[in-house]
DNA sequence: CGCTGTCTCGGAACCGTTTCCGACCGACGC
DNA sequence: GCGTCGGTCGGAAACGGTTCCGAGACAGCG
């Protein structure tokens, strides 16, 4: 009885089926240009047959390249990572790579994984979409050997993608400027690990329009609340609410935040956006199913350019290790912001 | 000068830094224990100092095993597989598996993974969240040499993980029932490829609660529409709405569609759940936001499950490769199911 | 007709790890 | 004191590809 089926077919297997050499058939299945159309078209037949596919394994033992993406992101359930993970996915395999992906949801896994870098001979780059690593951190990944991209956190001298918050948040606020509201509100969300680059950036953008159009700051206008906690939600937009002169529109800092913020607006019985606008930022999901106007991101744009840059550096080491893809946002005009109400008004 | 840093260290390097055989090296990176406790704490000091770890490519091409296991999935901007994932991904990383994920977007991706079927050498395992394959696909990935793991798709004598999607159903109708309900709809969800098998088992666990109760069926009452489509969706409500004898609750086979019969009820100022009650399925995120009662599958759990059962079937490939893992739904009481109206009642 | 050059192809070394086998050593029983 | 045996360790052969080098065929050229 013949064993030979009870594993994968080798190189070996195809070359002796199409009557050539192994090397032949590996130059055949690299696309190589040195083998004549017709011991082509017969290893190509072979190997068909057989159904072979080459060994990932061996051949990037002796390349040194493994033809592997690895991904680091703290969960896949999360509407931004899910969709710039999806659209990557397509860019990476156009380029014959596969992609690998380590979720660290806490920090015990996170230790582990800094401690020992597991990914670093079994990968050609490193996505990094932990958005809070220490500069610590990042400095154990640049012994990595390898190019390592950060998504939506700007790594000095390291090669990263991420929108411009700054720009986008001070086109929304302008956005409310416009609209003639002077009174407005910032809700900034705090993570587990306190706020984000963004968060300072966004933070950043609107008081650029706001000093741009000469209002005043105050600051207490400004709170925090953790996404996705609706008492401290409820309770952040209160303080807002009994401020002795209140806001007329709310910039919210991520969208899950804004629509929390609508939710308890409507509770209240306050009419968005007829007595309080509500503006987001990040066009999430939800926004659209809550009409909310948001400031757009688009995570797609963003995998897509994050894949894209980590072909190039796997191709070309000597590509610039520094760059900075920096997308635009978009404002989404929707049913939340509108003009402020024309009741008393005490603007001088 | 040593050029011997370009690359990764290799076995070699720490069995000479240790003054032992590559041998040892390699006994005591695997925790073998024939290996002497002073020998092993030099080996494993060397190992640090040079930052080694083995490469999975070269054991894998000796053991036959990558320590891979792959994933095929049509999205990862899905809430059901973003959880599944993030809750399969520690699971696996705590069986020493790495997660590879095929994203396959579209039919000519789909197409181009089953032709090649890359993931033929490359993986221990496949883990499918592709939940309308056909059976002439599934036949294709049977020739794997691999165990392959359906996810919320029952794949007949192949081991799969789903939940009791009849039982959840007819728990979701008894509590209808169980309020008084006795005109209740059921919407269907309309996927690109038609509906699901989820589709049918929940429409079956509908009609098995109504049977029970003896209360007639009524093909009107059944409505079909596109998940996130919002004016098909509305067109669905309207009609049942415009019903001689309209429901007095909606069961929605999925909560991303009960949403969207929310949003349709609160547009045309029908109070939820004092004039219509609405049932969900899934206890999607939105559901939570939209106090929306529903019936809640865990996809953490569905995830773990699968992470188990993949890395038992590499582990024993003897092991039941039929194994069908099948997990509870748990009704989750929230707000907008309520008795129905005690209006003019035509109840016999 | 011989020499040179190009186009194809085969042979063999090598990538880094695991595993088999055998060698060595000390302890143990008789 | 000698043979045996368990416990440790080193040497070498794989695993399945890729790459370098060289061989052979054949055309072109003088």
């Amino acid at each position: 009885m013949p064993p030979a089926q009870r594993h994968h077919p080798t190189l070996a297997d195809v070359a002796q089926r199409a009557g050539v050499s192994a090397s032949t058939v590996s130059r055949t299945m690299r696309g190589l240009s040195t083998v004549s159309p017709d011991v082509r078209a017969r290893v190509e037949q072979a190997a068909r047959e057989l159904h072979f596919v080459v060994s990932r394994q061996a051949s990037s033992l002796v390349t040194g390249r493994t033809g592997v993406v690895a991904v680091l992101a703290p969960t896949l359930n999360s509407w931004f990572i899910g969709s710039a993970l999806s659209s990557l996915g397509p860019v990476l395999r156009a380029a014959g790579l596969d992609l690998l992906v380590y979720v660290i949801p806490d920090l015990t896994e996170r230790a582990a994984f800094f401690e020992r870098l597991p990914a670093r001979r079994n990968a050609d780059a490193l996505l990094v979409f932990s958005f809070d690593l220490s500069e610590e951190e990042s400095a154990r990944l640049d012994d990595l050997q390898m190019p390592v991209v950060y998504i939506s956190q700007h790594a000095a001298g390291r090669p990263s993608v991420y929108v411009d918050d700054v720009a986008g948040a001070r086109a929304g606020t302008r956005h409310l400027l416009g609209l003639g509201h002077r009174r407005i509100a910032f809700v900034q969300t705090t993570g587990a690990s306190g706020f984000t680059f963004s968060s300072h950036e966004r933070l950043l953008g609107h008081r650029q329009a706001l000093a741009e159009a000469g209002v005043p700051w105050d600051d207490e206008l400004v709170v925090a609340t953790p996404a996705g906690h609706k008492r401290r939600t409820a309770e952040a937009v209160g303080r807002l609410l009994t401020l002795r002169e209140p806001p007329t529109a709310v910039f919210a800092e991520q969208d899950e935040v804004a629509v929390s913020v609508l939710w308890t607006l409507r509770r209240a019985r306050i009419d968005v956006p007829e007595r309080i606008s509500v503006l987001g930022f990040d066009d999430h999901q939800m926004a659209e199913w809550s009409d909310l106007t948001t400031i757009a991101q688009s995570p797609e744009e963003i995998g897509r350019a994050a894949g894209e840059l980590a072909r190039d550096l796997i191709n070309d080491p000597e590509a610039d290790q520094a760059r900075h893809i920096v997308l635009p946002t978009r404002l989404m005009p929707r049913a939340t912001t509108a003009p402020p109400p024309t009741g008393p008004d005490h603007s001088a």
